[in-house]
DNA sequence: GAGAGTTACATACCGAGGGTATGCATGACA
DNA sequence: TGTCATGCATACCCTCGGTATGTAACTCTC
């Protein structure tokens, strides 16, 4: 990072390095197998520079998810709108599986995330980003009287948790079954909480 | 534990004692914040007594999950089989959620197991146990004809996985809704499957 | 234009905890 | 009675999260 000049501005470029680089790291070694000197070590500085930047650890993997959750939300907020709320919630969840699916490799798994963040702490970011779409999207299905009477945080619960565990599954199991076989899967079990 | 007499037999009572007491401070406490000198402690032992069992603080977490998965499956095991499969699947589901619902407390969350063992072992172990009785009760299922032509691993996977995903919000979220809400959706998932 | 204050780091250190190397008492066995 | 494996304890090393402090560069003020 050679010499910086300390402007009274603060250095978000450089934080934004940070992130960017300590993401790729947790994605690739995890959040335990990635120490504080590695992520200095990365962007040329050392430990006490992160620690200007962030409180702790945990404060790091936290800004480092919110920009993943961020890339994810992007494109599953680019799935249209059409009238049938039905068809865009399938729609969405096929987004969602294709993006993670093509970019696994540069994203922490889910469960990680919420294992080192703790489960509140995770959703509380996440309603901001993916969720908070799914959500939408649920609300407008109930709202139309699409869904029996589940009570709607069940529903974005099981519908995220099911979309995670599918991304998880397509990520790690030996291929014999295919992302299409996934897709199918999802909506017949949309299908099964029509009404 | 006071003074041992060193039969050449392998002093399994110490062993099974270190597991199940590694097991319960893991599930209060969790696996990053349960030191090995902590376990020790428990039992009134050092540490190197614990290494002289397990070689790494891993090796505890898989032979304290292994016991976990035991008591879930014992309990899974002991439904019933009658001569209608599907019913017998909703029963072991409900019977799944009952159990981890009851004993949450005394259990570690499996995704801090996931997390920690990595999917691949996790899995390895599970199949063994609660998964692999889910196994045959959806090939009974596959084999009479009551499911869509899926992949059997695609199935086992993702029930499973919903099964789980149904556990940890069960134990993580407020009560905005109840286990026999959940125990509704899950029988609304399977039935969309239904052929 | 010289001090004062702020910014953006580096350096040095501490303590907790995973893991290892070794010592040692006890009983079994020859 | 010496030898050997068993079942631990003791002492130590090293990594890593976190903190305390130093300091060069720059701005602002009088």
């Amino acid at each position: 990072m050679s010499v910086k000049s300390p402007t009274p501005k603060f250095a978000e470029e450089t934080r934004d390095t940070l992130i960017q680089e300590a993401l790729e790291l947790f994605a690739r070694h995890g959040y335990a197998g990635t120490s504080i000197d590695r992520i200095a070590e990365k962007v040329s500085m050392t430990k006490g520079a992160v620690y200007y930047y962030f409180s702790s650890k945990k404060e790091v993997l936290i800004a480092c998810y919110q920009l993943q959750a961020q890339w994810v939300a992007e494109a599953v907020g680019a799935v249209p709108e059409t009238d049938n709320p039905w068809d865009d919630t399938l729609r969405l969840c096929d987004t969602f599986l294709d993006f993670v699916v093509s970019n696994g490799r540069h994203t922490m798994p889910l469960q990680e995330v919420i294992t080192f963040l703790g489960w509140e702490t995770w959703r509380d970011i996440d309603s901001r980003y993916t969720m908070g779409t799914l959500a939408r999207t649920i609300s407008r299905l109930q709202d139309g009287g699409w869904l029996k009477p589940y009570p709607r945080n069940l529903l974005i619960s099981m519908i995220y948790g099911v979309l995670v565990e599918a991304a998880i599954n397509l990520a790690s199991s030996p291929d014999d079954y295919t992302l299409q076989d996934m897709k199918t899967l999802i909506a017949d079990f949309l299908g099964g909480m029509r009404a």
